[in-house]
RNA sequence: UGGGAGGUCGUCUAACGGUAGGACGGCGGACUCUGGAUCCGCUGGUGGAGGUUCGAGUCCUCCCCUCCCAGCCA
């Protein structure tokens, strides 16, 4: 069987790290089985699909590095195929029109839960006269149109994540919605769990890989399937991403879109290999920072873990730093110039911007870590607490004056990791120190604070603009 | 409430019925400036009770807990 899987956004808001993920695994599997991984857009909510989500969707999945096949199916411009689909059911007899109100279902509802029971549509318009239904459109009703559901029917299927999978027809909640509420003489608007299957099967779908809050979703469409007469798919339920509290991610969570992410400074690998991480784990022997294309060549559902996973930041944030400290300085600085550029920032040269980025690469975790430990460097910074504190020590201004006086006869241009060196040690045998307290001294004259990358390299860096010395004067 | 899916260190996970191991975090040390870099060490877990077995995270029974669905949203 060739494959054939699709991922299904639905844009009523911006691609959210669930979607991402389930992006990953259909993805992944394409890869792995060398089948095709197709994009539909479902916007069949017309009221809350917006164009501008379509478009951060099919940004944040460049971005990840899923890239899909073929040109993206838009729901919406299937509806007629749709209504179509919904006209055969009703001419079958498996579908037909309810009438029923929906403050009238409301209170179906409230009673069912006041007596304890779950609530569920009792069918009551299944097996309408035509009388009654005449009557009812005189009186200016307009139907839904509900597929039949029979309490006896048994509904299984054999999910590659979950095993074997069983529905009684009666936990479906009723005879299920397919098209809007209408004039009787029309189909109002198709839905979900209809338009799915439609397109599935146009689409050629071999499986369908999605989260497993669509478990009741499935056993639905599997009838829809067989009241058509379409192949069913192969299906994989997988486990979601929870928030701290293990409740399903929601916008109330704080940052859950990709794009979020993206602009606080994570990098698309350590997205992409945190994501497949959370539900998928590792073959023995293979480390836990990946590539996705690595994974496309091993991937399977077998090593799929049926629990969902807790988000968790300092995971994610290990990913990014290890990314990150696997970049050539080359690619940091590419990173970074465009974030420098935006403060103002001019680098004297290219070398300097490299052995920059080279200096405070191993203690980024965030891209944008780069703007703010950069930028002691750009621009004088005001003294901290433990800055202003250390500058107190009176041997202090006597160890600064003396680097400075020296530093006066030295050149800059030729300053040097040996010359900062040995201007270190040549102070702190003269002053009589310990040459810890010259080099914290001197780190808190030149850049404010005592903790910081390597002090002699930053010393060097900073001696190109000569603003060691401009910056060592003003404390004296 | 009904149905469904789950439950191994704080978190993510590994373990043909055979020594519960790894990663992140946390804690401690090293790097004779700092540390959010790096290296080393430590910490900590099978939801509960029974049962089967020489042996149970794994199999059986009962219980408990968590999540998902129960829309004319997707």
């Amino acid at each position: 069987m060739k494959v054939r899987v699709r991922l299904a956004p639905s844009p009523t808001g911006t691609l959210h790290l669930g979607t991402a993920r389930t992006a990953l695994f259909n993805w992944l599997f394409a890869k792995k089985e060398g089948g095709t991984f197709l994009l539909r857009i479902e916007d069949t909510d017309i009221e809350r699909s917006r164009e501008e989500y379509i478009n951060d969707i099919y940004d944040g999945l460049q971005w990840l590095g899923i890239n899909w096949d073929e040109s993206p199916t838009i729901q919406s411009e299937r509806v007629n195929e749709h209504k179509q689909i919904i006209k055969t059911l009703v001419d079958k007899g498996f579908a037909y029109k309810c009438y029923a109100s929906e403050a009238e279902l409301d209170e179906m509802r409230e009673t069912q839960k006041r007596n304890g029971l779950a609530p569920k549509y009792d069918n009551r318009h299944r097996n309408l006269t035509p009388e009654q239904e005449s009557e009812f459109i005189k009186s200016g009703r307009d139907p839904v149109i509900r597929f039949k559901i029979s309490d006896e029917k048994l509904i299984s299927w054999n999910d590659l994540i979950r095993g074997k999978m069983t529905w009684s027809g009666k936990d479906l909640g009723g005879d299920m919605v397919i098209a809007r509420r209408a004039p009787a003489n029309s189909i109002g608007d198709p839905l979900y769990n209809l338009v799915v299957v439609a397109d599935d099967s146009a689409m050629k779908i071999s499986h369908v890989i999605r989260g497993e809050d669509h478990l009741a979703n499935t056993a639905k469409q599997i009838l829809l399937y067989e009241a058509l007469d379409l192949n069913i798919p192969v299906f994989a339920h997988t486990p979601l991403i929870l928030n701290s509290e293990g409740k399903k991610l929601s916008k109330r969570d704080g940052v859950t879109s990709i794009s979020e992410f993206k602009k606080m400074g994570y990098t698309s690998e350590a997205m992409a290999n945190y994501m497949t991480l959370l539900g998928w784990s590792v073959p023995e022997g293979i480390n836990e920072r990946f590539n996705i294309s690595e994974v496309s060549e091993i991937f399977s559902f077998k090593k799929v873990n049926k629990a969902s996973a807790k988000f968790d930041w300092d995971k994610l944030n290990w990913l990014n730093s290890q990314v990150i400290h696997e970049m050539s300085a080359e690619t940091l600085l590419e990173n970074l110039e465009p974030l420098f550029k935006e403060n103002g920032w001019h680098l004297p040269s290219h070398e300097w911007g490299i052995n920059l980025v080279g200096l405070i690469g191993p203690s980024m975790v965030l891209i944008n870590d780069g703007v703010d430990q950069a930028k002691p460097f750009f621009e004088e910074q005001e003294l901290s607490e433990d800055g202003k504190k250390q500058l107190e020590i009176k041997e202090a201004a006597v160890i600064l004056k003396f680097i400075l006086e020296k530093l006066e006869d030295t050149d800059a241009a030729s300053f040097s990791k040996e010359k900062a060196l040995d201007l270190i040690n040549q102070a702190t045998k003269s002053c009589e120190v310990k040459k810890g307290l010259v080099m914290k001294s001197l780190r808190a004259a030149l850049f404010g604070t005592l903790n910081g990358p390597d002090l002699i390299q930053s010393w060097v860096l900073l001696s190109r603009f000569s603003k060691d010395r401009a910056r060592i004067s003003r404390l004296i």
